[in-house]
RNA sequence: GACCCCAUCGUCUAGCCAGGUCCAGGACACCAGGUUUUCAUCCUGGUAACACGGGUUCAAAUCCCGUUGGGGUCGCCA
């Protein structure tokens, strides 16, 4: 270890690294979030030093104990470990905790209770309404709105007291000294903010919680946090976290504020949008056209009106399902049920607002650590292209060794399609898996096509209608109906149902009565047997089906299409 | 509206800080052709950007100023 120069030693370094992710547990983690998480971890593990994670959960209206769970599991899934926070598996711990805000209670207040005395900081009384009014009159006038605290400041300490002994609702709101404000931020510069631009903001709530501003101060201080990496939008907040610190006495850590990510349609992408997508959806059916189920059930009016409100996870499924939309992937979750790969989604999102330069763009987590840095962070949004991060999946998923990608599509349904599971034998599911393997782009992008798999062969659907299964059965000479009708007795009297003897069997009558085309004979069979013009490989596809269904489905096409 | 930040192909971006090697490179998407028993691949080729206007300079995508455009913030949310 060699020892740093005596000048970077300052009152305001930090000698070790030490990042953290401080998400409120509303919801699931989102791309954003892990994004900012997965470079607080690798700057952390690049400098050796160590990578919090925190909760903040200081409002109590939103705060759910299984929201924080679900988001563990997702930065756990992606690889993103910590190595204080909350225990999750081997992940947590550490000297500093509490870990959770709604924790330190005690802790705020003291810090609360010091500003107060030393008149740095006072109770005001004004209520929600009194303010919103007030900040409405101010736009209507087309001013700007400050808090005029001389009002709660004129109060003398004895009447302040009265009111709260009384139980009068108090906030406590903090002096902003009248110095102009210089933000260092290692990616976006040098800002100055002159204090006109900030009010005395309230640092603690009626019901005794400290607002975000103040509990990230106290929190970054007593955790050793040396370097806030946080998303953009936090940028004005720094000059009120920073007027917070100098009160405090506090040491001052290295901001660094990353670029939003946004949709292609250049709005912040939000776990809002699902919402979005479905009242959309709602809207353009017609409410009156809805399953029953959602037509009686309670407060789906309010959640039409309230651009707001967020259905339940599974509500939300059963709409897309019902309306036949596709829901747009925004949490980390999202991404694993459609099939993604953790190491896909953390280079693509590690793409998202930095990259390490020249024309590398694939990479893994250890790449990452080595090449972080500050300099090369963007400092404008990204959207966030689906297109790509499915290019790359597709890259991924075709560099697997097929065993691999077996394992990994059988774990895949375990947890999302247990039906190809209990369907079809271990050597069937397996060779499904190898067979749709050079066709995937995700671990679930064949699931859907792949479904006639584990229908009933009564369930198979021939639309007559449809162009390519038409030209499959009714063109040709001869037509595709006539080497079905041939091909049954065959594959009736054949023995050895496999991939061999069905290439063997089927190979001699192509041969023979199609002149070699073996389209002319896989087309008619794709569509007997799926309804589709879409499988794997025919022997594949006729090998985990098995002699029975296949026969069965090749009468229902014949009568079908009669 | 006020303040702060930003600005290269449709998208993510390299190049900019240390001006010439950039009539701007890569990737995704798109288009055309080819391979393939379907789908999906795969191969080859192509279209496509320095927001605009002024400066500085022998020379500007690169430096400066302005305009325009985009974003963020302005909560007892975080």
């Amino acid at each position: 270890m060699r020892s740093l120069p005596s000048a970077v030693m300052t009152a305001d370094a930090l000698s070790t690294v030490r990042t953290r992710f401080a998400p409120s547990p509303s919801g699931h983690l989102h791309v954003g979030g892990a994004r900012t998480a997965l470079f607080c971890w690798a700057y952390a593990r690049q400098q050796g030093g160590k990578f919090i994670l925190r909760i903040e959960d200081t409002d109590q209206k939103r705060s759910s104990d299984a929201a924080s769970l679900g988001f563990l599991r997702d930065l756990k899934w992606l690889g993103i470990d910590w190595d204080e926070g909350p225990e999750f598996e081997d992940c947590g711990g550490g000297e500093f905790g509490p870990y959770f805000q709604s924790q330190r209670v005690e802790t705020y207040t003291k810090y609360l209770d010091q500003l107060v005395v030393e008149g740095r900081a006072y109770y005001a009384f004004d209520t929600a309404e009194e303010l919103d009014a007030k900040r409405k009159a101010a736009r209507a006038a087309n001013q700007n709105y400050r808090y005029d605290g001389s009002a709660a400041m004129a109060l003398s300490p004895d009447e302040v007291q009265r009111r709260l002994d009384v139980g009068e609702a108090a906030v406590i709101r903090f002096k902003l000294p009248h110095e102009p404000i210089v933000i260092r931020d290692e990616i976006l510069g040098e800002a100055t903010i002159a204090p006109e631009q900030l009010d005395d903001f309230v640092i603690r709530k009626a019901d005794g919680f400290p607002t975000y501003h103040f509990a990230v101060v106290v929190d970054d201080e007593l955790m050793q946090v040396s370097h806030v990496l946080r998303a953009q939008e936090h940028f004005m907040n720094t000059a009120r976290h920073m007027v917070l610190q100098d009160a405090l006495g506090f040491r001052r850590p290295t901001y660094a504020h990353l670029p939003l990510i946004f949709n292609p349609d250049g709005s912040k992408m939000s776990k809002r949008d699902k919402d979005k997508t479905l009242r959309a959806a709602v809207k353009a059916k017609g409410i009156d056209n809805l399953n029953v189920v959602f037509r009686q059930t309670a407060g789906i009016d309010a959640w039409l009106k309230d651009k707001d409100s967020q259905l339940e996870f599974d509500s939300a499924i059963m709409l897309a399902d019902d309306l036949a939309v596709q829901l747009p992937e925004i949490n980390v979750d999202d991404f694993r049920r459609s099939g993604y790969l953790p190491d896909v989604l953390i280079n693509y999102l590690a793409l998202l607002g930095w990259n390490p330069g020249g024309d590398v763009e694939k990479f893994d987590r250890a790449y990452l650590v080595e090449k972080f840095g500050f300099d090369r962070v963007l400092k404008s949004p990204a959207k966030f292209d689906r297109a790509k991060l499915l290019a790359f999946s597709h890259d991924a998923i075709q560099a697997l060794p097929t065993e691999e990608f077996v394992r990994l599509f059988r774990a895949h349904c375990d947890e999302f399609h247990p039906e190809f599971i209990e369907k079809l034998s271990p050597e069937h599911f397996d060779l499904l898996a190898a067979a749709n393997h050079k066709r995937s782009k995700t671990l679930d992008d064949q699931v859907r096509s792949s479904l006639f798999f584990v229908l009933e062969d009564s369930a198979i659907e021939y639309n007559t209608e449809d162009k390519n299964a038409r030209k499959a059965i009714a063109n040709g000479d001869p037509p595709g109906r006539a080497h079905l009708e041939a091909l049954l007795p065959l594959l009736e009297g054949l023995h050895q149902w496999d991939v061999a003897g069905l290439e063997k069997a089927i190979g001699a009558y192509v041969e023979a009565q199609a002149g070699g085309n073996l389209g002319k004979v896989a087309q008619p069979l794709r569509v007997a047997v799926t309804g589709t013009t879409i499988s794997p490989a025919i022997y594949e596809t006729l090998a985990i089906l098995g002699k029975v269904s296949t026969a069965i489905r090749i009468r229902r096409c014949l009568e079908a299409f009669a």
